[in-house]
Order: C-alpha cells, then sequence, then structure tokens
DNA sequence: CTGAAAGCGCTTACAG
DNA sequence: CTGAAAGCGCTTACAG
C-alpha cells in the first residue's frame, strides 16, 4: 500500500500538497495538482480512511438498528435508508437485533468508540431508558415509534389517522364486529392507531370494546391465538385490522388451514403495505406506509443533526403520508 | 470525551499501562489493573477506536454485498452473517446493491481504503472481471454462488444435486413436462441446477428439452412473461420448477389472476425455503438453503482467512445440506 | 512490572 | 501557492 508520503515524493512536493490535493483545496495550483493527480493514479493511491478519520475525529458513519430484517417492512426502510446514506456521503451500518439485547449495545458501542456519528432506531429496537441515556450525547432519530417527550426526531406516519382511515374503511362496508390485533402495547403506533380505530368506532356509534383487541408480537410468532382469543370471547367478529401485512398473511394462513374459525371473506385490513400483502390469496387489503421515504427521511434529519449543531438541529415529528389501498380483503 | 492520556494522569500510571490493561496484557501487577480500571470506570472511560484502528491496521470490519434485501433469502442470509460476525468479534457492514454497478464500488472502497479487511458477495453481486481483480489483493469469499477458478472460497449448496431432487419429485408423481423458470442463465447455480434437472429427466428416460428453459430475473419481475413464453410453444407443461420461492409465488399469482393458462394444482417446486412458500396459497414445495448457515459459514471462513496467512487460507467449495420440503404444490 | 518514545497515515494552522 | 511540523489517540518494541 502506498502513502502519501510516497505519492509526495514521486510528485515531488510535500505531503501537505497531496493531501490539499486529494481534498480538493481550490488553493494548489493548477499544474501541481495535475502533477500530483497522475502520480495518484499512476501508483493506484487510495487514501488511508483509518488514518483521516482518526484526524478528522469523524467517522463519516451512521448505525441503522432495526428489530429484524425478515420482515420486508424493514428491508424497505433500511433500503430507503441506504440510499440517503451514500446521497449524503455517509457509510451507515445496518444492524438487526433479533429480540437479542446485547447485540443492541453492540451496536451503542459503536457510537460511544467513535466509530459511528449518529444513529437511528426503527421500530421499538429501543427502550425509553436506553434512548434517554443517549439522546443528550449524540444524535438520535426514531423511525416509525415515537418515545414522546424524549427529545428525538421522529420520522413515521400519522398512526391515529392511518387506523381511523383502516376502520373507517370496514365500516363503510357494513362492518360492525372489528377485532384490532395490535402489535407491542405501549408502543406509540399501536396507541396511535388504536385511537384511531375508536375514534372512527365512535363516530359510527359503535362502542369501543377493548375486548376485541389483542396484542401480539410484531411478526407473526401468535396471531392465530391472539386471534382466536378474541374469538373465543363470542362477539360474532366480521372485520380483523392487523399491526402489519405479515399478521394478515398468517390469519389467512390459520382460516385456510381451519385453525381460526372465520371466513376467508372477512373484512381484512393490514397495515405495511410490503408485497406479502400482494402475493397472499386473497390479496390484502393495507395501509401502505411509505417505507422507502421513512428510512430515507430518516437518514436525512440525522445529515441535517449532524451538519448543524445538535443543539439547533431539528426535533419533534416528521409525518410521511400513508395510503390505503384496496385490494380483495 | 476521556483519552488513555487522562485515564493514565487520574490512575497515576503511564499511557502505556493503561493501554495494556485495556488490552489485557497479564504481565501488569493485579493491583495496577484494578486502579487503572476503577478509573476508568468512575471516568466512563471507551478507547477510541478510530485510534485504534489506525495503530493497528485493522478495522475488524468485513463487508457482505447482497443483491437486495427485499428477498427474504437474502434477509435469511445476513442473518446469519451478523450472527457470526458477533462470535467472531468482527463488525460487519451489509451493503445492498440494487441492480447499481455504482454501488458495489463504493463497497468494494471500503476494502480499498483500509475500513473493511475482507468482503463477501452473495448470490450473483459482482461479475467475474472484478472479482478478478480482487481475490489476489483481498480475502473474498462467495456466498451462493461460484465463480470457478478465480480462486476465492465458495459456500454454496450442492445445486446440481438438488435440481436433480427436485425434478424426480416432479417425476415421481408422473409429471412428464417439466419446465425450469431459471434465473440469470450463466451463473453456476442455474448451470448447476439444471444439470441436475437434465440428468433427472434422462434417468427418466425423457428428452431434455432447452425450449422448456426459460431465465428470468432473480426476483419477480418477469416470470410471467417467462412462463407464458413456454407455455406458448405448446408442449403441455404439467410441473414447473422455479429459482425461487419468490419466482413461484408470481406464478400463482400469475395463475389466480389469468394471467397464466395453467391449473392451480400444476406440480410446482421452488428454491430457498423463505417463508413465502408456507404463505402462499397453496403453500409451496420447495428445497430448503440453509440460508442462516450460509451467511454464518461465509463470514467464518473468511475470518479463517483474514486470521491465517491469506496463503495458506482455507479454499474451494464448502458444501452445506439442503432439504427438499412437500407442501401443498 | 512499568515508562518514555516512536509511529500508524493522514490534515491543518502557521509561516513564508 | 507550498512546506515543515504538530497532533488525532492509540499500541508496542525497547530499556530499565
Amino acid at each position: 500500500m502506498s502513502s502519501v508520503k510516497e505519492v509526495a515524493k514521486r510528485a515531488n512536493v510535500s505531503v501537505a500538497t497531496v493531501s490539499r490535493v486529494l481534498n480538493n483545496d481550490p488553493v494548489v495550483k493548477q499544474s501541481t495538482k495535475e502533477k500530483v493527480l497522475e502520480v495518484i493514479k499512476e501508483m493506484n493511491y487510495k487514501p488511508n480512511l483509518l488514518a483521516k478519520n482518526l484526524r478528522k475525529q469523524a467517522s463519516k458513519t451512521i448505525v441503522m438498528v432495526l428489530p429484524a430484517m425478515s420482515n420486508p417492512y424493514f428491508a424497505e426502510i433500511a433500503r430507503g435508508a441506504q440510499a440517503a446514506a451514500y446521497d449524503f456521503g455517509y457509510h451507515i451500518i445496518i444492524g438487526t437485533m433479533e429480540s437479542k439485547r446485547w447485540i443492541l449495545d453492540t451496536y451503542v458501542n459503536l457510537l460511544k468508540t467513535n466509530l459511528a456519528e449518529g444513529m437511528i432506531f426503527v421500530s421499538s429496537s429501543a427502550d425509553r431508558e436506553l434512548l434517554q441515556t443517549l439522546v443528550g450525547d449524540y444524535p438520535i432519530v426514531l423511525c416509525t415509534e415515537n418515545y414522546p417527550g424524549i427529545g428525538a426526531t421522529c420520522v413515521s406516519i400519522d398512526n391515529k389517522q392511518a387506523g381511523y382511515e383502516a376502520t373507517r374503511e370496514l365500516l363503510r362496508r357494513g362492518h360492525r364486529s372489528i377485532a384490532y390485533i395490535a402489535g407491542n402495547r405501549q408502543s406509540s403506533s399501536v396507541l396511535g392507531r388504536i385511537e384511531g380505530y375508536k375514534e372512527a368506532l365512535i363516530e359510527a356509534g359503535i362502542e369501543y370494546n377493548p375486548e376485541l383487541v389483542a396484542g401480539s408480537k410484531n411478526n407473526f410468532e401468535n396471531v392465530t391465538e391472539a386471534m382466536n382469543g378474541i374469538l373465543g370471547k363470542g362477539f360474532g367478529i366480521d372485520g380483523v385490522i392487523t399491526h402489519s401485512d405479515l399478521q394478515a398473511s398468517y390469519i389467512l394462513k390459520g382460516i385456510k388451514e381451519n385453525l381460526i374459525p372465520l371466513e376467508a371473506s372477512i373484512g381484512l385490513i393490514s397495515f405495511d403495505g410490503t408485497f406479502i400483502a400482494e402475493i397472499t390469496n386473497p390479496s390484502i387489503t393495507t395501509i401502505v406506509q411509505p417505507l422507502y421515504d421513512l428510512g430515507y427521511t430518516s437518514v436525512h434529519q440525522l445529515v441535517l443533526k449532524l451538519q448543524n449543531d445538535l443543539a439547533e438541529a431539528p426535533q419533534g415529528v416528521v409525518i410521511l403520508p400513508h395510503e390505503l389501498v384496496i385490494r380483495e380483503t
């Protein structure tokens, strides 16, 4: 491996000049610049970023933590984030937690050891306590899941409005007894969507019944039990809203395999709008989230924080538009 | 941020001693060690890895490049790779190409600028020319897709055997005219599987007909056209093998929407064994690849290269077992 | 068992 | 417009 030193020697200039050429400093004479660039090319020189990063005290690297990659929902957010990182000149490390807390610590350590400059937590990948210890010291952005009052920027859809629209659609079709398969109960997105669900019901003159709402992990681990738990109460369910496409796909699967006593013709609306809602049979009516944009915008917000003072960085919630897409359920 | 210097001062030792404690050098006296550790804790000191990396000329970082993350196939490989990176003490940067060549160059540059020590290419994320320029200079591992004779380790299943088994299964059921929806034509996995397909046919006394084989992108972009291209030739297709679960799911979708003139009861076997083959209706018979292990083993092989001399590092192909899982198609 | 010193490969005030 | 020199925060022979 060649170094600035060798390039300098070969080009008959100082290392300072080589560095200036490398960094496009307009102060260097055109002819000098050309000579140096020629040598750089000739030696196939690439700067050692390990050195550059130390000297500049910046890694130009950010981290995004996701609960898992198996759900296409997260994959699409990650895709947007990668595009943004590239556009803004940052490296991005995308990590998945796989439900293991120590993995999260690993990624947080990238921040503490100067390997990364900022961090994005997607969905409920971080808990409130962790965030609280981080927000003051490092640039943090939350993606899809807000922790109000914590002082971090959050990028998400308007969950309350989305929950309202999903419920309204089922009501419009004449469904009256609508079950709600939620995700993790405490999360702001779940809370927001249920609020919208409630509002639509009340608007339609239907009493909100908390017994029709059941939690389930965000993935598909116990959807069938959650659904059957509600059905067992005998409320004559004729519509279902789920927190994710994946959950909805497992409800359809459960119905097909006679594990869930419902008709395939049930009114079913899910959240997310991944390709999963397209490939099931029947295909699923879904609230499409702008997943790619959510990832992209999260990175953009983080970069803004990185480039401004932490103090005057943008805060609050950035809301992106969602859309109800009607398919076969 | 505190530094070794400040820790040293506060603990009344030299920076060398602090560094030794940090690196668990057994040579330091127990009492000294304890004192230093106490100060470290007290100051909440974390070493600056930017400095450590430069000094040690090693980033402890590897890169894995995938064609895309939207296919759960790749997500699962990435999951295994992350687990392995953690187990072996490396950071891993997982990048997706999204069909854009310049993204690939970005990741390769991590290698050239010392930010990463080795690289894993999954599927056909790199072409032969690029690999040839890299293999001599950097530790490289290929995952799922081999480039024979290039001198890199490859981790994959036995594609020929898998293609053979898939075909045998359809033949066993009495299907005689089996279409093959392949991926990118040149790739070693496609070639291997088709070889197995051929072999099974010949064994059953059926002539291999290249007209029954059609290419399609690895994802679902033009599955319907590929399938209809074959059907249009009038060979009375009664069985289909696809290169991926995703392709198979789009064939089912095409059948359902009357875009593909086939019965849903067609014999259909795909490759991969992602959850997609489970959530479709009907669920898909599939050759399950050990995706998590493929990712895990690829990282393991790379780490072996990193720890040994490049010269005496393991080479050749590491074969992992696959399994035919029979579902509804 | 410990410390002083050199050095990893860059960048950047400072001086000219 | 260019160069000499300091320094980013570590690690590691070397000497004692």
